[in-house]
DNA sequence: AGTAGGACCTGGTGGC
DNA sequence: TGCCACCAGGTCCTAC
């Protein structure tokens, strides 16, 4: 579900509510969720200690305890990271329940079960091989049209699939990925080596200005996402493609199509992105 | 190296 | 109302 700029909401809304609490124990209720350590290493490495610091590298949340220990989410397609009062009514499909001074709680609810979470007991990100292996973020300085060029010229993959190849650029995901391409006005079908050194600068200002305004307006709520706080987002008002097939293209008025590429919907006006 | 397809899961929607 | 197929914002693994 979330991409870059709801993980950013998530963390800054979450940092407020869970850092330099006491964790008094969590309850695992869906085990597959931890996906390097038993439920009881878990609890061990968590109960008394307290979260310091909250980072986000793409996708990934990184939650840094006073042991140096660390604690990496990712909440995949429905993940939803709330603070609570510890008696409010359980929702289905709670994951993971990590109990904190305050007689709250720190709950990951996940629909689909997908999300993740690890335990890092050692220095570096080795075991999670997606946050190990990820690209320059957006707006990260090292982020530049130069950068960029990198990672389209000399390939044969539609340029969709690169953006959202997390390697080369770290954070868009389908709706973001469209969005941009959409403000540079490129198809999401073209081979990336095919663009030109103007299709990629507008490529790269439409991306930092996609994820800067996603981030801005709090995230995108398509289905059900919420921040930390419980608040829906606010970008989903200023889509222009996703999720809108035959409405008029906010440009020309040629209504907006659908394609399948890499197994995803992509949204596009047929008129503005060649 | 690339890419397509399946796997991981559940629930909502639309068709009949 | 019931049943079914299909769809969903992410990533990983295997097979070609």
């Amino acid at each position: 579900m979330p991409e870059l700029p709801e993980v950013e909401t998530i963390r800054r809304t979450l940092q407020e509510r869970i850092l330099h609490r006491r964790i008094q124990g969590v309850r695992v209720s869906y085990q597959k969720v931890l996906r390097n350590c038993t439920e009881l290493e878990f609890n061990q490495a968590l109960r008394d200690r307290e979260f310091v610091q909250l980072d986000r590298r793409g996708k990934y949340l990184i939650a840094y305890l006073d042991s140096h220990n660390r604690v990496v989410i990712h909440l995949r397609m429905t993940g939803r990271l709330v603070v609570l009062p510890r008696d409010y009514p359980m929702e289905k499909h709670v994951s993971l329940q990590i109990y904190m001074s305050g007689e709250e709680e720190l709950r990951l609810i996940d629909q689909r079960k997908f999300a993740t979470v690890y335990l890092l007991q050692e220095p570096g990100f080795g075991p999670i091989k997606g946050l190990a292996t990820l690209g320059m973020e957006p707006l990260e300085e090292g982020f530049t049209c130069i950068y960029l060029t990198e990672q389209v010229q000399g390939r044969t993959a539609a340029i969709k699939s690169v953006l959202l190849d997390q390697r080369r650029v770290a954070g868009l995901g389908n709706i973001y990925a469209d969005e941009s391409l959409y403000r540079a006005g490129i198809f999401p079908g073209r081979p990336a080596g095919s663009l030109s050194s103007t299709e990629i600068n507008r490529l790269h200002q439409s991306i930092q200005r996609v994820i800067g305004e996603g981030i801005a307006h709090r995230g995108t709520t398509f289905r059900d996402y919420v921040d930390g706080d419980g608040r829906k987002g606010g970008f989903q008002e200023l889509l222009r493609v996703y999720g809108r097939e035959g409405e008029p293209c906010r440009m020309c008025g040629e209504p907006i199509g659908r394609v399948k590429l890499a197994g995803r919907s992509s949204f596009y006006c047929p008129l503005c992105q060649r």
